[in-house]
RNA sequence: GGGCCUGUAGCUCAGACGGUUAGAGCACUGUGCUGAUAACGCAGGGGUCCGUGGUUCGAGUCCACGCAGGCCCA
């Protein structure tokens, strides 16, 4: 790194100024400077120079989640981009190639909705109507409805993704790649047909979407409640107590299912019987007047068997009709014993699996029972319940019925009330590999940490097959070929294009791979039929899942890039995609290769309104990102985003939230940079004209401040590296705004007077330290970290890359970080508060000059540490003299603290003891002997406590004459006595203050040299005589004149104020 | 109903290992400093660390049970 302002070649901005930088305006608008850089970006390349010259390095993988284009993108998009483009960032600027491709989820249902709405279609028979090609052509184009705006977006916010290049969900490489892993799936037997529970409309012959089915819920409907009795076998005249309201779904029983846990009854009713039925639920249920029998946890009732209520249709191989445990059993209602259908809801299916239950599937896709429920074949279900509860009724197994009232599904389109009823769908069957799903996601490194074994951990352990098949339109279809001949269970899985155009003969390498032209290609089957699709389409998330092979239309092409891009180093979405994304792609990735497809993930937490309410259209309190760009720019919302709290959290977002770190973190930036600027081009004009003012050299003061500065910086490199290192986000981001504040108000102020005179050290220093700011911040807000750059580096160093972006990351040096100078100074700061705040408590204003300061610290090295920082806290405190309590004899109260973490951990509830004696003791004679080194000892009753010189802390406070202010064991005192001599200097810092206001006020420049008049007094004269000097170099005065005549000469350059008794005008003139 | 997360000042958030008086920023009030900074300093008001139990000499921190909110699932 070359020095700043003197010994480098001349400026070579070109951009004509005399000074050496861009000159830096004090007030910017953000949102300017941002659409500058853009254009610089695109002019330069640098997002493609960014891919192109990391070639040949490692690889860094990055793997984009892709979005869907038929809708707008809002705030929360926003959010995920800033963390998704924060690490390629990184890894760019050390060195990493990091392929940048995009990608589009174009199928689904939204879309379909969408093109659905456009065309006023409603339901599945209107699109079959309007025709399925047609419909798919028209979702094929609603897909890019929003991408102009996806793409603005993208580019506004800074978020480097190749969109040109992006992986297409719905185009024909993509898809025939799924096919060729479904068929790798089903080679391996993981595809299968089975049961699934959906809501369904017996009307429209349809299962409804989780979406339509929220349209259609309707409060206060009116069902039966029947209570049924089962015989239970072996026990006579004994029965297991039911409760259903869908009696209809009594023919499909097969099991019932207790509460382990939950306390069951046996008792006698008044005709008597003997029923079980639980607890809690016993005097709600039964008619009053029954006696009890016996009382049992549930797990006393699993494995009995009863009669089953109705036999129909051919006997089955397997055990039914026998009480089993389920978790879901609850004594909210109901009898606590559950009756269990597993063609007719979604929990009896799942648990009759595990228990290996058999499905008795007795309704057709009318609703209506089929044929061999000979008493009610035909009949829709819904009308079939009274009959059902008749016939239980007449055969004595109805306890009582009634009618039941609540919120019931109905559908959205036709108003017929919904079913739960089995569906045949195609699995995939995960469950099998639950083992390898769940030790895989232990090597994924997660943050938040918790959602390894938390919310995915516990996912994963919950797994079941998933349900690929759907019964729409515009997604992949699954490449399953089935032969219609009768009783036939002939299959194929097509795996490509090549494959599925040899078996049907034609030339099939144009055929668009989507209902209806691939539903057209069939072929004979070797049974005697014909080979025909499958109706179903393959769920949307097996699309996005699949795009680490899809993407690169592997295996058809791109050997090389799947090789190398085949597990993601870096996925980031929201935690909503722990059952999307996050799972199909552990999914199939695990299924196909049996390894995790990404080594780190970030899961963002939601975004929510300023109040903490849902961000949402129907509440009106979406925020609108183009606003928010325009107002504060895109580096202050990513700042915002990335130091708002722990990534996985929930963060509130506005405007408000965004200005607020604009001006705390960007402005103090912006302004030491633009600080830097100014002097930088002063010294170099001054040189320029011969008129330097270079010191011999920074003083050993100047010399430490400098010292510390690169500490910290270093430090700062070492931390945000670690951080970045570790996925920690807030780590990464919080450290530089304190960094930033310290160096402002710090640093800067502390050398203000350094860098006025053009001291090289100090503009070298600062120099250097904002160019690795912008170094370190470029992954964050990579406009204003440019801006940097470009000015302080590109325009000068003919060697530099051409973009932070393209530079390289900041090595920390170990060995300039200074943990001593560190703990030192923030001691002097903390001293320096402390002083002020004692000032504050005698009313002494820091301007007024005293003469000591007395400082307490803990140890004798902190009186050391401050004793090599003496200067800086005279010339901060404005005090004369610096003493430490120890040497500042009798003006000490002592007082001795006991240690609670020391002592504690020795004597534990001895500790309370040792604090009482002492606080009757003499504290000085105590104080003596642990200042000697000596240990003392408390006795209480049997027990000795031995107290050591380190278990102790020694106060000494300052008395009389002082003014002090403590704070966590550190105490400092100043003396308010003022003598003459102080007086005046502190009326001579008035003075310096009062013309240096007017010179602003005269809006003369920062150089002008002046002439200065001031008002003839007794006080004048003396502050004049004593302290010529200091006023003249600190306002650039060349003469001093008294006078009390203050006419027109002066230009309107005269102020007039208070100072002690007298009152002092004074005036100035601009020395041309 | 289940799982996971969150709960600290009016607001946004820090608070390794349990340990001295629970902190910062914003906002408010007062005041000081200032020739980079609509900035900064100091002081003040403002706290049931969500609640209740427990462990411990000592709990914001550990444990249990609740409550409220968020998300996912049913």
């Amino acid at each position: 790194m070359t020095q700043s302002t003197s010994g480098s070649p001349p400026a070579t901005n070109g951009r004509g100024e005399r000074g050496k930088f861009n000159p830096v305006p004090a007030s910017v608008s953000f949102p300017e400077r941002e659409e500058a850089i853009l254009k610089l970006w695109k002019e330069k390349s640098v997002f493609e120079r960014s891919m192109q010259e990391r070639e040949g390095g490692p690889e860094y993988v990055f793997f984009e989640g892709p979005p869907t284009a038929n809708g707008r993108p809002g705030i929360h998009h926003v959010l995920a981009r800033a963390f998704k483009d924060m690490f390629p960032r990184y890894k760019t600027m050390q060195g990493y190639h990091v392929l940048r491709k995009g990608g589009w989820d174009t199928h689904g249902l939204p879309v379909e909705l969408e093109v659905e709405k456009q065309l006023g279609l409603t339901g599945k028979e209107q699109i079959e109507e309007y025709g399925v090609a047609r419909f798919n052509q028209m979702c094929k184009e609603s897909v890019w409805e929003y991408l102009s705006d996806w793409e603005a977006l993208t580019e506004r916010m800074a978020f480097w993704v190749s969109l040109d290049d992006a992986y297409v969900t719905m185009n024909n490489e993509y898809v025939q790649s799924l096919w060729w892993i479904l068929q790798q799936l089903w080679n391996k037997g993981l595809l299968f047909e089975g049961y699934k529970v959906v809501p369904y409309c017996p009307r429209c012959g349809t299962p409804l979407s989780s979406h339509e089915l929220s349209l259609g819920y309707k409060e206060g409907t009116v069902d039966p409640s029947v209570y049924v009795k089962f015989a239970v076998k072996d026990e006579e005249n004994t029965f297991l107590l039911a409760w259903t309201t869908t009696p209809w779904t009594l023919p499909g029983n097969a099991a019932l299912a207790v509460g382990k846990g939950i306390d069951y009854l046996k008792v006698r009713d008044s005709s008597g019987s003997l029923l079980y039925v639980a607890k809690e639920l016993a005097e709600d249920v039964l008619a009053p007047g029954y006696a009890l029998v016996d009382e049992m946890k549930g797990e006393a009732l699993i494995g009995k068997e009863y009669e089953p209520l109705f036999r129909f249709g051919p006997p089955v191989e397997e055990r039914f009709a026998y009480v089993i445990a389920a978790d879901f059993v609850s004594t909210d209602d109901g009898t606590g014993i559950v009756h269990i259908a597993p063609a007719f809801g979604a929990d009896d299916l799942a648990v009759g699996q595990t228990h290996n239950l058999p499905v008795f599937h007795t309704v057709d896709a009318l609703g209506q029972f089929k044929e061999e429920v000979t008493p009610w074949a035909g009949l829709f279900v819904k009308d079939a319940d009274p009959h059902i509860t008749e016939d239980l009724k007449a055969r004595g197994l109805l306890y009582k019925a009634g009618t039941y009232e609540h919120t019931y599904p109905f559908c959205w389109r036709c108003d017929t009330p919904l079913i739960y009823w089995a569906k045949e769908t195609w699995y995939l069957r995960t469950s099998e590999f639950k083992d390898r799903l769940v030790a895989l996601n232990d090597t994924i490194n997660w943050v938040p940490d918790h959602i390894r074994g938390g919310r995915f951990g516990r996912w994963l352990e919950n797994n079941v097959d998933w349900a690929l098949g759907r019964d729409r339109y515009w997604a992949t279809p699954i490449p399953i070929w089935k032969s219609d001949a009768p009783g036939s269970d002939y299959m194929e899985c097509i795996g490509s294009l090549a494959e599925l155009s040899e078996k049907s003969g034609q030339d099939l390498k144009e055929l668009d791979l989507h209902r209806p032209f691939v539903d057209e290609i069939t072929w004979p089957a070797p049974d005697g039929g014909t080979m025909r699709r499958v109706s179903e389409l393959c769920d949307v998330w097996f699309d996005s899942g699949s795009m680490p092979v899809a993407q690169w239309h592997y295996p058809f092409s791109n050997q090389k890039e799947w090789e190398t891009y085949q597990q993601a180093d870096y996925i980031c979405e929201a935690i909503d995609q722990t059952r999307g994304w996050f799972y199909t792609l552990h999914a199939v990735s695990t299924l196909l290769f049996d390894r995790p497809a990404f080594k780190n993930v970030i899961c963002l937490g939601h975004i929510l309104a300023e109040d903490g309410s849902k961000m949402s259209k129907s509440r009106g309190n979406v925020v609108n990102p183009w606003q928010v760009f325009a107002e504060h720019g895109a580096d202050a919302t990513r700042w915002y985003m990335y130091t708002a709290g722990p990534p996985g959290n929930a963060r509130r977002f506005s405007g408000n939230l965004v200005a607020e770190v604009k001006r705390r973190f960007l402005n103090t930036l912006w302004n030491t940079y633009s600080f830097y600027v100014v002097y930088a081009n002063l010294a170099e004009s001054q040189e320029e004209k011969g008129a330097g003012t270079h010191p011999a050299g920074p003083s050993e003061e100047a010399r430490l401040l400098d010292r510390w500065l690169r500490s910290e910086l270093n430090r700062l490199t070492r931390d945000v590296t670690e951080a970045y290192e570790a996925y920690d986000v807030t780590a990464a981001t919080r450290p530089i705004a304190d960094f930033v504040d310290e160096l402002s108000n710090w640093y800067v102020r502390l050398n203000r007077r350094r860098f006025w005179d053009g001291d090289t050290a100090a503009l070298s220093t600062l120099r250097q330290t904002l160019v690795t700011l912008s170094k370190l911040l470029a992954p964050a807000i990579p406009f204003m970290a440019e801006e940097i750059y470009q000015n302080l580096v590109a325009s000068v160093e003919p060697g530099a890359p051409d973009s932070v972006h393209l530079a390289r990351w900041p090595q920390a040096d170990e060995t300039a970080i200074d943990d001593r100078l560190h703990a030192d100074m923030a001691l002097a700061q903390k001293v320096t508060t402390l002083g002020r705040a004692a000032r504050e408590s005698a009313a002494l204003k820091v301007r007024q000059p005293l003469q000591q300061v007395v400082i307490r610290a803990r140890t004798e090295s902190e009186n050391s540490g401050l004793e090599r920082l003496r200067a800086l806290l005279l010339s901060e405190l404005n005090v004369k003299e610096l003493a430490f309590a120890g040497e500042a004899g009798d003006l000490v109260d002592v007082s001795v603290f006991p240690l609670p973490k020391q002592l504690g951990q020795k004597y534990g509830r001895g500790y309370p003891v040792i604090r009482g004696r002492f606080a009757e003791m003499d504290l000085s004679d105590l104080a003596a002997k642990f200042d000697a080194g000596e240990s003392v000892t408390v006795v209480d009753g049997d027990e000795e406590y031995t107290v050591e010189p380190e278990d102790v802390e020694i106060r000494r406070t300052p008395r009389a004459g002082l003014a002090v202010a403590e704070d966590g064991g550190y105490l400092v005192a100043v003396s308010t006595t003022l003598t003459p001599e102080l007086e005046l200097e502190g009326q001579a810092r008035e003075l310096v203050r009062r013309v240096q206001q007017l010179r602003k006020d005269s809006e003369l420049e920062i150089s002008d040299r002046i002439n200065l008049t001031v008002s003839d007094s007794p006080l004048m004269t003396e502050l004049i005589s004593a302290h010529k000097n200091y006023i003249a170099t600190e306002t650039l005065t060349l003469d001093f004149s008294l006078t009390n005549e203050f006419g027109r000469a002066f230009d309107g350059k005269v102020v007039t104020f208070p100072m002690g008794e007298d009152e002092v005008t004074v005036g100035l003139n601009r020395v041309q």
